[in-house]
DNA sequence: CTGAAAGCGCTTACAG
DNA sequence: CTGAAAGCGCTTACAG
């Protein structure tokens, strides 16, 4: 219970500039209907008086708390490995103080953590949330759209693809990309890794390489398609299977940088160089594509504007309008790995 | 301005329960004095109204948010890269979900950043918060100390080791294990790749270093002796320097994981293998340790105690309690790297 | 143990 | 353009 020193309050204000206190909080709201005279002497009032607005009392007349919450429904260990997620949270929280709006960070790993976020998002709390969580089926997206709470996803949200706003990126198309880029380097056995099949970036990537694949003028094979979760282990699994199915593959087309790792981490140790023996192409650009040996080729997903977008999105729900979706170019960057 | 279904209010609780508002709240805030019979029939009446409190309004009058924001002053590049920090700030969430406490986001990368969120703290829209920032002499730490704001720091806040409540590993000794395991190796010409040394982690940890050369009769020789910043490239220069410089070395203690994959980097670069030629030690088990290769043996930093710790003081010092310091130990992990 | 009442610091019709 | 007043939803002495 530390006492904090006494603020000004409005009432101060108002008898500093000698008006109401109404007419302060006009100044306070954009100043309208306020003659110039009024307003010089409020604000220089304010300033006298060092006055900061108390947002629990406008928030109590105003039913609104002006604050969000990130939301991030993913199972444990991916906020751990994941070099995206602190990325977007950065951009997000950025975009927010634009905006004078604190971001609350909630994670949501285990069952009891969804339920205490569904609650004190239900009690009023916060006045919109972003959303991250890529598996379709997540129970916290479908009770925050049930609630009606103002939200904006990060990736096409499955199953909710109508009722909910979002920010994504054209993964078919940079995997389309991606695996163009192989086969344009000669390459003619290209394998792939994809992220898990309830992902829009596990199902999208892998529809885009197989477009890419088809073009080309390359046999569809199922023996060169491999899955993962989107871990570095994972992807080193994946590409140790596809070498044992396939040792004849000359490619791949791994759907995240972290699982690209993992996969040329699989390729070394079989004995075979990258790109020479087998070129890489990862997805994301994350930081891990620069510490990668050799730097990934990779399909860049601009995370810094996904983020800037999001938060945009949400202020215009927050704003009455409806849900809308934004859909983003990715960009190959050529490296080392292909 | 989306129009959300009004909530029940104190007051419909209190009509159901057929009691007044005073008992209700009463009820809410713990039941003291309130007969059993007035307890039950307002819980009763809670649970059929679907009542929650709405905390604008209870704040209002406590004057306290119950809410505190976890502020990572640091530049850019590191929030991006360091994967401690998520690890840190997970647990802190989680520490503080268990309280029903939210936790807002504040990165301040920047000057303008820095102003904002001083701005923000000083307006009184959070009880306390806590602080990561590594280097010495950071503006935020001296504002927050200077407004009497409530706060714990993430490792010894250099400046303010009397005035600021931290919880911190014991450096020196984390570094002392990991450089008497070298020498126990058998290896004699060990250098070291430090942090910064405006920042505990790079001052405390040679000094480990020094002590330990010293109690395994081994000459201090500067030139064995390399900084970085943490980050992977600068232990990649730092290394290259080093071999360079003594091209005899055979192990080196490298004061975080991050430094330690861009030491390995230039040892392998420079034809040595790891550990064979040249063994390296880390410092704070982050999930780099795990994905390098060789996986490296490091000195644990506690992240997950760190983060329980810190919130733990914090509600403390929001209870009244005075300043209190926690050193924690550290552990060595054994791997491959050495 | 309980109720009536004041008050936390704002915003916003409502008159004028 | 401005002031007086009601009200947002709580907590907390104060009597009883």
């Amino acid at each position: 219970m530390a006492p904090r020193r006494a603020r000004p309050t409005i009432e101060d204000v108002a008898a500093e500039a000698g008006v109401s206190r109404g007419t302060v909080s006009r100044v306070l709201n954009g100043g309208v209907n306020v003659s110039p005279a009024a307003l010089a002497a409020v604000n220089k009032a304010i300033k006298q008086t060092g006055y900061v607005v108390n947002h629990h009392a406008r928030s109590l007349v105003t039913q609104r708390s002006r604050s969000v919450a990130f939301i991030l429904s993913e199972p444990q260990e991916k906020f751990f490995e994941d070099p995206n997620f602190p990325i977007l949270l950065r951009g997000c929280t950025q975009a927010l103080a634009e905006h004078d709006m604190p971001l609350l960070l909630s994670i949501a790993g285990t069952q009891e953590d969804r339920e205490r976020i569904v609650r004190f998002i239900a009690a009023g709390h916060i006045d919109g949330a972003l959303l991250v969580s890529t598996h379709a089926g997540n129970p916290v997206v479908d009770r925050l759209t049930g609630l009606g709470v103002p939200a904006v996803a990060c990736g096409l949200p499955i199953g909710h693809e109508h009722d909910l706003a979002y920010v994504a990126v054209n993964e078919a198309e940079g995997a389309r990309q991606a695996t163009a880029h192989l086969a344009g380097l000669g390459r003619r056995r290209i394998a792939t890794v994809t992220g898990p099949m309830d992902t829009p970036g596990g199902r999208d990537r892998l529809a885009g390489y197989r477009d890419a694949l088809r073009t080309a003028g390359l046999d569809r094979d199922e023996s060169l398609v491999a899955h993962g979760d989107y871990t570095q282990i994972s992807g080193e699994a994946a590409m140790t299977k596809l070498l044992k199915d396939n040792p004849d593959i000359d490619a791949v087309f791994v759907a995240s940088d972290l699982m690209a790792v993992g996969a040329i981490d699989a390729i070394t140790r079989s004995g075979r160089r990258v790109p020479d023996d087998v070129a890489v192409v990862g997805f994301d650009d994350s930081p891990a594509a620069l510490t990668a040996r050799p730097q990934l080729t990779t399909v860049r997903q601009p995370f810094r504007r996904i983020s800037q977008e999001m938060v945009r999105l949400l202020l215009a729900r927050l704003d009455g309008q409806e849900p809308a979706a934004v859909i983003l170019p990715t960009e190959l960057v050529v490296r080392a790995s292909a």
